[in-house]
DNA sequence: TAATTATGACGAC
DNA sequence: TCGTCCTAATTAC
């Protein structure tokens, strides 16, 4: 389950391998059929993504808007242009990758949130074939096309050249502008869209109008957009506060530096495609955390662990019937 | 082979 | 606070 960051990779891959291009929508497993036909053989004409919604624009005032949900995943298949911004998956921010080809990589990827399949964490499927514009041909084979249906593929998009298959979503449904505009305006800021200075104001104000415990507001999407257990657990942890507080009762500044630590672990998660929320890590250190999920984090997922900072086991609790980690010592 | 798990959100009570 | 929905990988047996 594909926090903020996994569904903003998925907008930009949709943004420069299928806008601007007809588009072929089906439905396999039938049941976005209605949907399905609705679209079909319209020019796709914009994505984006706001928090954990995405939006995909059709010709003729018709938008498509799709929510992973906790194990939704898009696969995408055949030629993928590879935009640039979401390119360094196994990169430190702002390095070019130094190992293989591209193509090599956005195989060895397969099965996290690589560019070949982006959402709950599975194996890609179909065959991967990098352009022109990259380096390498990963599948120099005549791979069947389109790929062959594997599983639950509730859409299907497709246009000459990629293949793009949804499974599991929680949402999938076609949208007039009116319907886009009534699930945006519920949701809180998300800090890659529209104005920085008044996002942070709108959150800041959020929380602390609020008497209900940072650990739920952070998942309220109302409040803030994107951030899902693993991101929460973590910032907790980064800002030593403790789940329970009640907002109104942080002080202003600490929530304004959440709010930039938001902004910040979500520029590199859609930029490595990972939830890597350590900081400071030497070469070998952020390696490791990049190969194996259980070194990318301070708390999540760590419950009975030695905290990383202070050697205190890490508390597992539950808290809105989701999972909460944190460190009883540190976070207070 | 079956049970468990998951990065989510909604609606009923 | 619960039950419910969506799918597949992993773990347990």
């Amino acid at each position: 389950m594909p926090e903020g960051h996994s569904v903003h990779r998925i907008a930009r891959q949709f943004a420069r391998n299928f806008v601007g291009r007809p588009v072929a929508v089906s439905s396999p497993q039938g049941r976005f059929a209605d949907g399905a036909a609705a679209l079909d053989g319209r020019e796709m004409t914009g994505a984006r993504a706001v928090g954990k919604q995405m939006f995909l624009e059709f010709a003729g005032q018709a938008w498509l808007r799709v929510h992973l949900g906790l194990y939704g995943a898009w696969d995408f298949a055949g030629e993928i242009l590879v935009d640039p911004t979401i390119a360094s998956a196994n990169g430190r921010m702002g390095q070019t990758n130094q190992r293989g080809t591209d193509a090599e990589r956005i195989l060895d990827d397969a099965g996290e949130n690589s560019l070949a399949s982006i959402g709950a964490p599975r194996k890609a499927r179909g065959h991967v074939r990098m352009s022109e514009q990259t380096r390498g041909i990963a599948d120099a084979g005549e791979a069947e096309w389109p790929p062959p249906v594997v599983g639950q593929v509730r859409a299907r998009l497709l246009t000459d050249l990629t293949c793009a298959d949804l499974r599991g979503p929680t949402a999938c449904v076609v949208a007039t502008p009116d319907e886009v505009r009534e699930v945006t305006d519920r949701l809180g800021p998300d800090p890659l869209v529209g104005d920085p200075a008044e996002n942070e104001e709108r959150f800041v104000a959020a929380v602390r109008r609020r008497g209900v415990a940072i650990g739920q507001l952070l998942m309220d999407q109302a409040v803030v957009s994107g951030i899902g257990n693993v991101y929460r657990a973590e910032m907790l942890f980064r800002a030593r506060l403790d789940p329970h507080t009640p907002g109104k009762r942080i002080p202003e500044e600490l929530v304004r530096e959440l709010w930039r630590d938001w902004t910040r672990l979500l520029a590199i998660g859609v930029e490595t495609g990972q939830m890597m929320t350590m900081d400071g890590l030497s070469d070998a250190e952020w390696r490791a955390a990049m190969a194996s999920r259980d070194d990318r984090h301070w708390v999540y997922h760590r419950a009975g662990l030695p905290c990383r900072v202070c050697g205190t086991e890490i508390v597992l609790e539950e808290m809105q019937a989701r999972k909460l980690y944190w460190c009883p010592t540190c976070q207070r």
